[in-house]
DNA sequence: ATGGTTGACGATCAA
């Protein structure tokens, strides 16, 4: 099985950019976040004709969460109960025996400011919600625009960027309660060094200059890490006319 | 340089 997360900034820009991909890559699940598009709009239809179930949940101009899979979505989650929260952000699905939790974590603007504080909370309210998940499904993926970048590595100018929003250490350290239930980041199973990124901002060139973050992550839970075969961040949709400010980022598990 | 670019929207806000 290969899954795949890619932050898309508007799926209705980006439609054309994900059927590409998606014939080129063949992932077999797919978590998209900042779809920007409520429910009546989303194009079910575009999606089952390149071969997708879909479940999402989403809302006009922000934010909105998708997971797109081969095989049959049951036990689609979005509302936690302890995140009663109008932002879609959260869509937890069951593909077969695994269960995958899409997230497009907040983004939290400046250190200091009032998103940076709710951004926190939230991200407390998430481990506690991932802790009972785990529980509940032994093979968990949790995957998605996390706008934390884990470590120095995932950092093109780590002294630029220090102590800096998605680089904070607060918002590590709240990335790695979550990782300390028990997720692994994927990629960095298979890839030790720095500059590997997944998203690059719009300004200055930074794609061509490779000045970038990597934000997007596959989380995988301990009882899934036998079966990681390749992680990849998949660069070439961030080279095409109007893309995405993120790249898609995959994980390729051996069946059962 | 608190800059720059993109998307949704229709003035700015969010990233």
């Amino acid at each position: 099985m290969k899954i795949a997360s890619w932050n898309v900034n508007s799926l209705k820009v980006r439609l054309p950019h994900l059927e590409q991909w998606l014939a080129e890559s063949k992932p077999d699940v797919v978590a998209l976040q900042e779809t920007k598009l409520t429910d009546d709009k989303f194009p079910v239809d575009e999606i089952k004709a390149m071969g997708y179930e879909v479940a999402f949940s989403g809302q006009k101009t922000y934010n909105g969460v998708a997971v797109l899979s081969r095989e049959p979505l049951t036990e689609i989650v979005t509302d936690p109960p302890n995140l009663t929260d109008e932002q879609r952000r959260i869509l937890a699905v069951t593909v077969g025996d695994v269960r995958v939790v899409n997230l497009y974590v907040v983004n939290g603007k400046a250190v200091g400011d009032e998103k940076y504080d709710y951004k926190l909370d939230w991200l407390s309210r998430m481990r506690d919600f991932l802790e009972g998940e785990l529980a509940r499904h032994p093979k968990l993926v949790v995957l998605g625009d996390f706008n934390i970048a884990p470590d120095d590595r995932d950092v093109h100018d780590p002294e630029s960027w220090h102590e800096k929003i998605l680089c904070s250490k607060p918002e590590r350290d709240a990335l790695k309660a979550i990782t300390d239930l028990g997720l692994t980041d994927s990629f960095r199973l298979f890839e030790d060094g720095d500059g590997h990124f997944s998203w690059w901002d719009y300004r200055q060139a930074a794609f061509r200059r490779n000045m970038g973050l990597r934000i997007d992550l596959i989380l995988i839970s301990d009882a899934l890490k036998a079966a990681a075969r390749a992680a990849a961040i998949e660069r070439t949709p961030r080279t095409w006319e109007r893309p995405s400010d993120h790249t898609p980022v995959t994980l390729e598990l051996e069946d059962r």
